[in-house]
DNA sequence: TGTACATCAGTGAACGCGCGTTCACTGATGTAC
DNA sequence: TGTACATCAGTGAACGCGCGTTCACTGATGTAC
C-alpha cells in the first residue's frame, strides 16, 4: 500500500501520476488530504482547458464529475470558478516558462539561443492550444504580473527571451532599438505566428518551424545587418 | 411628442442612418420592406458585436430588442445565429478592406504603401477590436474564403498588402525570401501586434503608432538592406 | 367603390438546456475522556 | 477499551439565469373580383 492509495481495502487505486484520477464517488479525504484532491482538480481543469479550446468550454460541473465529485465540493477548494482558472493559468504559465528553459539549456550563442526561444514559444503554443488561448488571447489578465513593461520583465517567459537579446546587443551582435524594444518586437511577431495557427488550425499554412525561421530570419537580418551585409 | 415616439401617426420615422435605429414593436414592415430590417439587424449585430467584446456576448435577444422586434422575427431573416454572425463578418471583413485600400490611395512608393498598410490594419483592430477577434482570433473560419494560400489571395485585405509587396521587389527594392512569404511575414507581426493590444488592453504599451513603425522597421531593415546598409 | 380573401411580418409563450452557485444535510473520521 | 462528541469533506436538490429555437397564432397589408 503506498503512501498515497487507498486508505480502507483497496491497494490498486487506480490513481495513477497523470492519468485519469480516481473519480470515485463517496471516496472522501482524510482530514488534511484536501490538498490532493485540489492538486487533482487543477489536474482535471488543466485537461478540459487544453482540451476543450478555452476557458468557456470548462465547466464547475465538468470539473467535478473528473475527478468523481459533486460540484459543491469543488467550492471547499476554489472560491469560484474565477479563482479555479487563475489558478490554473499561473501553473500553465510556469510550464511554459520549463519549456522555454529546457530549450535553451544546451545552446551558447545568444543569437542561437533568440532563435531557439521563438521556437519553444510556439511549440508551447500548438502543444496547448486552448492553454496559449487563455494565456494570450483572451481578455483576461491570468498572467499575475503588473500590466507595465516593468511587470512584464517579472515574467519568467519573457525574460527568457529578454535576457539572450541583451546579451546579443553586449557582444555587438544585435544592432537596433535596443534590447527592451527588440525583445518586444520579437514577441509580437511570435505571438502572430502562434496565435494564428491556433485561431485558424484549418488553413493549411506551411510548416510551422518553416514559419519561425522565416520570421527569425526576417527580423534578425535586419539586426544583425553588420554580420551578414 | 418625439419624433421618435409612437408610430401611428408619425411621418418622421426616426430612422437616422448609423444612430440608434428606430425600435419600435408593433411596427411592422410593409411588403417588401423586410430587406430594411434585416439590414438593420445586421447593424445591431454589429454594434453589439463592435461593443460587447466577441460573439459569445452577442444574443438574438439582444439583437431584436435593438431593433424594436421579437427574437422570433430575426429567424424570419436569418436561418439561425451562425448565419447571422457570418454575415455580419462578411460586412466587417469588407470594411477592413475599404480601410486599408483608403489608406493606401494617396502614396505611391511601394515601401511606403506597406509602412501604411501596417498602420492601417492595425488601426482597424484597435478601432473595432471585437469585429477583429472575431475575424481573426476566434476559431471561427468566417473569412469566406479557402483555407489554402491561394485562398488568402482571394482576401481583400491581404492584397492590400501583397500587391504592395510585389511592387516592391519588383522595383528592386526587397530582398528576401519572395512576395508571398514575405507578406505572409509582415502580416503575421501586424497582427501579433493588433492582437496583443487587443488582448491586454489594461497592459500600458507604448504608443500604438510607435509599435507599428518599431515592428516595419524590424522587418524593412533586413529587406532593405542593401539601400541602407 | 365595396367586400371577401390570401399573404406573410411579427408576436407571445413555451421548450429544454447547461450554467454557477447556495443550502441544509450526512456520515465517516478523528479525538477526549 | 469503549463511548460520546466534534469536525468537516462531500452530497443531493434546488435556485435563478440567459440562451437558441419552435410553434400556434394574429392582424395589418395588399389583391381579386
Amino acid at each position: 500500500m503506498t503512501p498515497t492509495s487507498d486508505p480502507s481495502d483497496d491497494p490498486a487505486d487506480g490513481r495513477t501520476s497523470g492519468g485519469a484520477r480516481p473519480a470515485r464517488r463517496g471516496h472522501r479525504a482524510r482530514r488534511g488530504e484536501g490538498q490532493q484532491l485540489r492538486e487533482d482538480i487543477l489536474d482535471a481543469t488543466e485537461e478540459l482547458l487544453v482540451a476543450a479550446g478555452d476557458e468557456q468550454a470548462v465547466s464547475i460541473r465538468a470539473v467535478a464529475e473528473k475527478v468523481g465529485r459533486t460540484s459543491p465540493a469543488i467550492y471547499l477548494h476554489f472560491d469560484d470558478k474565477d479563482s479555479l482558472v487563475h489558478a490554473v493559468c499561473e501553473r500553465l504559465f510556469d510550464r511554459l516558462a520549463d519549456r522555454m528553459d529546457t530549450a535553451l539549456a544546451d545552446i551558447d550563442d545568444p543569437v542561437e539561443r533568440v532563435r531557439a526561444a521563438g521556437h519553444a514559444y510556439v511549440a508551447f503554443a500548438t502543444e496547448h492550444p486552448a492553454a496559449y488561448r487563455v494565456l494570450f488571447m483572451d481578455r483576461n489578465d491570468w498572467t499575475g504580473h503588473e500590466s507595465t513593461m516593468e511587470g512584464l520583465h517579472d515574467s519568467v517567459a519573457f525574460q527568457s527571451l529578454y535576457r539572450n537579446v541583451v546579451d546579443a546587443y553586449d557582444a555587438g551582435r544585435f544592432h537596433g532599438p535596443g534590447p527592451e524594444l527588440t525583445s518586444l518586437a520579437l514577441w509580437m511577431g511570435m505571438h502572430g505566428l502562434a496565435s494564428l495557427l491556433i485561431a485558424k488550425p484549418s488553413f493549411e499554412w506551411p510548416e510551422q518551424e518553416f514559419l519561425v525561421d522565416l520570421l527569425c530570419e526576417q527580423s534578425l537580418r535586419g539586426l544583425l545587418h553588420d554580420e551578414i551585409g
